[in-house]
DNA sequence: CCGGTACATTGACCGCTGTCGATACATCGA
DNA sequence: TCGATGTATCGACAGCGGTCAATGTACCGG
């Protein structure tokens, strides 16, 4: 389908902020809600997104380790993450440079509001 | 599992309210805050928590049709938000009603500080 | 050019989950 | 008591998703 590659850019271009809790959702921003908070719904996700905001900037062989994870599932997550625009990666040399995106979690806050 | 059942507890215990960004989080947290995070990463249930949002107090048989789901479906998806704390149901006749949990909602905003 | 390193992709396996029809249970009106 | 109605549960099915070994790809040092 068109639609499966971003759902970063509809949900920067306003869905992320409609109040979940005001109005009844309508079927395509509740897909793209969805689409973000499952990617949060993974308890390897969420450690691995708290790790890289912790370090600031954390490349994926400093993941491997404390998540306990093999080399492909780690990057399956980071893909996963940077998919819902949770994370930023940034190819620097060899490593690969994953940072959080700030203002993507704050839409997900203010959709909960 | 022994575990399996109510996230609600534990999460209300302060599991929820440790910030996401902070500091690198505990498996035991990942995995409670995951399962409130997975119970919102569908579509489905996105707009029936914010249908009972809208309403306040509403009844299961008045979401079959807005939601276009079975009957069966959307218990199933009442008993999925409720286990994760975010529904809560009382029974009244032949009605279930259902209510959103503004303090379980304002605890998900409070991980994502 | 070559070997090693960091990461991505592929393929396969398997458990989880959304869905519905059928059925069971509970409650109310008559 | 009986039939009707609103929910919950069960069984089954299909698709999704997390995981890893194997392999491919890009980059660096020598």
């Amino acid at each position: 389908m068109a639609t499966k590659r971003s759902a970063v850019i509809e949900l920067d271009d306003g869905v992320c902020c409609a109040p979940l809790l005001a109005a009844p959702l309508a079927e395509d921003e509740a897909t793209e809600l969805a689409r973000v908070f499952a990617a949060l719904g993974d308890p390897v996700r969420l450690r691995l997104l708290s790790l890289v905001a912790a370090g600031g900037e954390v490349c994926s062989c400093d993941l491997e380790e404390p998540l306990g994870k093999s080399q492909p599932t780690i990057s399956h997550h980071t893909k996963a993450l940077a998919d819902a625009g949770l994370l930023t990666g940034e190819k620097r040399g060899r490593w690969m440079m994953w940072r959080v995106v700030p203002d993507r979690v704050e839409a997900l806050r203010a959709a909960l509001a």
